[in-house]
Order: structure tokens, then C-alpha cells, then sequence
DNA sequence: GAGATGACGGGCT
DNA sequence: AAGCCCGCCATCT
């Protein structure tokens, strides 16, 4: 088991119109400071997974790929579609669609 | 093995 | 609020 696939996994278990940040997954994998580690791991993701990689946002509620290409509209696109709102910031509000998993 | 990189986070100015 | 800086971790060159 590789850090990306725990990574993966724990991302595959986000429910539609919930959000968790990079932070929040490098603390579950046990990694608190691991939070760059998980983004990279995100960017090997290719086309054709079976992981939500949209779910995963910045500790600011934001979209970490402003700039970074196409992939920032498509993110809060398949956000706001299942329910996900922003603010005029574009930003989501954190204590309503953080998703934490199951004690 | 050393240095650089990146979908990050937190703290300080 | 906006920048800048430093620390973290897994990978890549």
C-alpha cells in the first residue's frame, strides 16, 4: 500500500456534495504535515480513475488549480452540481460541506 | 545521495 | 486582505 493509493482511498470515500481539504487527508493518513504530499499525488491522477479528486480542496475552501489550467472550472462545476456552493470569493464554506469520516 | 518541485498550511508583516 | 517566508512530505532529475 503506497502513500498515493492511501491517499486515493480515503478520497473514494468522500460522499457526493461534501468536500475535504489536503490538509485534513495528509492528518487522516496519519501524515498532519504530509498536506503537499497529498496534492502530488493528485496531479499523477489521470483521466479514467475511480477517485473524486474534485472533492479535495484547499484549507481556504478554495480551488488549488486557479491558474493551473481547464480543470479549475470543471472542479467547482462538478462541485456546485452536487450541491456544493461558493461564495463570491469562490470559495465554499467549510463548516457546511467539510465531510470528516465515520468514528 | 543532493537539490529542486508542487493540486499545501500556518504564521508573520 | 495580500504577500512573503518557512516547514512538511513523497517524487523526480
Amino acid at each position: 500500500m503506497t502513500f498515493y493509493e492511501r491517499v486515493y482511498e480515503f478520497v473514494r470515500e468522500v460522499p457526493p456534495g461534501h468536500v475535504v481539504t489536503y490538509g485534513q487527508v495528509a492528518l487522516h493518513l496519519g501524515a498532519p504535515a504530509a498536506a503537499r504530499a497529498v496534492g502530488y499525488a493528485l496531479s499523477s491522477l489521470r483521466p479514467g480513475n475511480d477517485v473524486p479528486w474534485w472533492r479535495v480542496i484547499n484549507a481556504q475552501g478554495g480551488i488549488s488549480l486557479k491558474n493551473r489550467g481547464p480543470q479549475a472550472d470543471l472542479q467547482r462545476e462538478l462541485l456546485e452540481n452536487e450541491g456544493v456552493s461558493f461564495n463570491g470569493e469562490g470559495r465554499t464554506d467549510l463548516s457546511v460541506f467539510r465531510w470528516w469520516p465515520r468514528e
